[in-house]
DNA sequence: TTGAAAGCGATACCAC
DNA sequence: GTGGTATCGCTTTCAA
């Protein structure tokens, strides 16, 4: 069934056309076309056959007003509203901006709007906005949220949910990358090159995610025989930029020797890289590094990072469609609710 | 006036509470608390004096239904939304994630819901999802589009309008970033040096931002008696990344020499020192690389890139403020309405 | 194939 | 202070 969201402006126009600034309404719309409003419901919607008379004449009197339909209104009546929520844990984390590309440009092709939410981080601020998106009336939520609320129950929103990464309640269907062969396929490699001991910069264990990473980390070490050295892992309280470069600092500190280095997000992995530039170590010649994210930068730095990449893109699209299949009520096998990605380490200059 | 946008549920619960998942109304609240539904209404708007007595009755309603307004049918009645439009022209250029991160802060503040649009570079898209923000009715938008589509006349669209750093029409307000001085900055700090001569890597002198850029890298260079050759300037179709990479490719193909280098943007600036780099250059010392924008990376870039700093945070930030006062209609005055913010050059280590 | 009218869930005017 | 009720702009059932 095609459903007409928009209507075309003639010539490309956006323009309110009554002089007082008030809206065409569909009944305005019906008068001048003399026939009455659920006739021009009708063919605006297309659900009901109308002779090709009367639609044309309607066409025309949409065009010559300039209407368009006021989806407040709609909204109220059918009980949803073509609108999807986002909840992100954190717009800085650079992971997020092309899964939000994703998630825009799908719903774009699906005729559906995306409304913005950014946690901050704070557990506080993901209730708050939670509560003002489901005021807002949306028809299902994409969340990537701060993962530590416990107050938080997803399935009981009574709207379809999709999880990105996080296991935060199951909601109607969860996009999963597997991080624990992610961690084993970064240290993998790093032990194959030789680049022995592994340096670990992770981020709260408390969070499944960064747990996960660095149990393969710890399981790879494991499987090859090699010994687990606390003192080569530093824990940050955020996973953030300035932490990598301490977490180095710290590691250097504690003057442990280590040929590479493994951190749980690229951004740790950035900021440890100068840390070390700046103590003159050359990479990867004296130390190799890997991250894990595959952030847009990761390919344009210099030298450009080796990482264990997560397709921001595919998870953003995949949870949008899934979400959206959801929401349309069409059935969706059990399998196809729980979508797992399999990380891929990406080799570049670093390691 | 306080207006209560968000009615607080009891323990941080957020979940329907009717089995057959429908939705509390305010008839229900009524009904439950003995009254009738204005009643409900303005204790909840606040808007008329209630007795004490009757609006502990109807909190205590409100609390163990567990009821959330419906914004829809609030949105119909009153004819606003709360919520406010961003376009921005591509997300995946980084100048704009601290600006959304500023308005959707702001936004929150303000009790305001952002819906986000991405034109990714495109006239028609831009058009398109004008469209469906129009439709959605929101109460106003923050325009940072493509910029060049002439078929858009921003003061018509019925609703205040901010615009970014584009000059597509006044709307409402807009800000306004100084170019030509951002780019008469970077020049100097170049001159000064000694780093001459000076290439440029610039992008559609069509989009006035640009331009003004240029223009400034012009007139600084006539400010010393410098000549200005047209070999030495590279003009990009997008601005992106490879495009800087190719641009020195270009340059070096020329076989032009130069000592420095000023990008337009500090994508095209990062893409030209992986060039740069891959050909054996060293920054700063035989090449100087100033940048625009100081995206969040410019910094944690190694080297670091020293650039002209848009303040992308004031900038969202300003903009939504002046935006929801003119939704508001507060008045303003009209110096207010055109807010000029200055570029700042941060030195860092790549000039 | 078309139209009349009820109603979605709020707000707010006007009575009392 | 409180209540009855028309209304916002659309969808949809039912009847013609």
């Amino acid at each position: 069934m095609v459903r007409v969201t928009s209507i075309g402006f003639p010539n490309g126009r956006i323009e309110t056309t009554k002089a007082n600034n008030e809206m065409i309404t569909l009944k305005d719309v019906a008068k001048r076309a003399g026939v009455s409003p659920s006739t021009v419901s009708y063919v605006l919607s297309g659900k009901k056959k109308v002779k090709e008379e009367t639609r044309s004449k309607i066409y025309e009197a949409v065009k010559t007003l300039n209407y368009s339909p006021n989806k407040v209104a709609r909204s109220l009546k059918t009980n949803s509203t073509n609108t999807i929520g986002v909840m992100v844990n954190n717009l800085s984390d650079m992971f997020f901006i092309d899964i939000l590309k994703a998630i825009e440009s799908t719903a774009y092709e699906y005729k559906y709007n995306v409304i913005l939410c950014d946690a901050v981080n704070s557990e506080e601020r993901e209730i708050s906005n939670l509560r003002s998106l489901l005021g807002q009336r949306i028809d299902g939520l994409i969340f990537a949220g701060t993962g530590k609320n416990k107050k938080l129950n997803l399935d009981r929103l009574g709207i379809p949910v999709v999880t990105l990464d996080r296991s935060a309640g199951s909601g109607s269907g969860s996009i999963y990358v597997d991080n624990v062969k992610g961690g084993e396929l970064a240290t993998e490699h790093l032990i194959q090159a030789g680049k022995l001991p592994i340096a670990l910069i992770t981020y709260s264990t408390l969070i499944s995610t960064f747990f996960d990473r660095m149990y393969g980390y710890r399981k790879t070490l494991e499987k090859y025989g090699l010994p687990y050295n606390e003192d080569l892992v530093v824990v940050t309280d955020f996973g953030t930029y300035n932490e990598g470069y301490n977490a180095v600092r710290e590691l250097l500190k504690r003057k442990v020797e280590f040929q590479s280095l493994f951190a749980v997000n690229d951004m740790l992995a950035l900021g440890a890289m100068r840390a070390l530039v700046e103590e003159h170590y050359k990479i990867p010649e004296d130390i190799s590094v890997v991250g894990y994210d595959d952030i847009p930068i990761a390919k344009l730095f210099l030298p450009a990072l080796t990482t264990v990449s997560q397709p921001q893109y595919q998870i953003g699209r995949k949870a949008t469609e899934l979400l959206i299949r959801t929401i349309n009520k069409e059935p969706i096998e059990e399998a196809e609710k729980s979508i797992v990605i399999t990380p891929e380490l990406i080799v570049r200059e670093t390691a």
